[in-house]
DNA sequence: GGCAATCGGAACGAATCAGTCCGATTAGCT
DNA sequence: AGCTAATCGGACTGATTCGTTCCGATTGCC
């Protein structure tokens, strides 16, 4: 019940970028040094928050990224889901994956669903903004 | 973003457990037999959930497992910390554990420790007693 | 006192995660 | 236009944790 490492970086280097403004121009070394994520880490977080829709990428010399959406429409779940796949308590919640030895016949299954709309939504009540602010609320 | 195999099927146990009535008395067995979790794994996780505070044990034979409180009084959020620990999102949020690397210099680190009691009352919203009904709310 | 049944912890194999590296692509300069 | 330099993108390796399985210790019953 604890999110990963990757996940972890990801929120702060994110925090980071929203700091910057939502026009400014980023590349990974830059938020690998602001932040002490290592660098190939770094890198790789940020292809695939680029490949989720929370960052543009542009390639080549001068390149680098940009935030697509306003730090208060980013929610934690967005960054989340981005790195870690869809938010899903249990097998048989998520979508698709029927995978579960003891689906047949499992008397909790019809609650999980709920129970990960649960989650998700406590996560998505957390923004971007709130985060890249120094003082909790 | 999703919690282990273990404590999904605890969960399914301790629910199945619940339509036993407060007192019965229940051994692993019964249990696996009646979920469908492999034996051994059954036994790995009434012995955990014992040692948490959540079953009374006898040992010998006639012996077995018994509820200690009553289903409407334990939480999804209990079953879970007795199997995976203490939810905590990241290794900041969590007492004791403060080997982040980043820790020095984190600017959300503030607010991790909010999310994480925001998740876990989300968790905690949910008893044993809904469960272990069929139909969802 | 012997036996059978059950809990308890220790060991093994598998899967995922975290980290690292090198190739593909493109802007900028000569 | 050609070259260089800088950056993104995906592929590989090692480490940690998870999941499973097995066998020994303990206790009630006969
Ligand atoms: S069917 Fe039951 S045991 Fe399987 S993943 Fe869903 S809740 Fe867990
Ligand atoms: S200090 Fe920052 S990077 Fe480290 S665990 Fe806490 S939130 Fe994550």
């Amino acid at each position: 019940m604890k999110l990963t490492s990757l996940a972890d970086y990801a929120v702060v280097m994110m925090a980071a970028a929203a700091r910057h403004g939502p026009g400014a121009r980023l590349n990974a070394t830059m938020l690998a040094d602001e932040t002490g994520v290592p660098l190939p880490t770094a890198q790789k977080l940020v292809g695939r928050l680029a490949s989720a829709g929370l960052l543009a990428s542009a390639r080549g010399a001068g390149g680098g990224f940009q935030l697509l959406k306003a730090a208060s429409e980013i929610t934690l779940a967005d960054i989340i889901e981005a790195v870690e796949g869809p938010i899903a308590m249990t097998a048989c919640a998520e979508t698709a994956r029927h995978d579960c030895a003891l689906e047949r016949n499992c008397q909790v299954k019809p609650h999980m669903s709920a129970v990960s709309g649960a989650v998700r939504g406590a996560l998505a009540s957390v923004s971007l903004a709130t985060l890249s602010q120094g003082e909790p609320a």
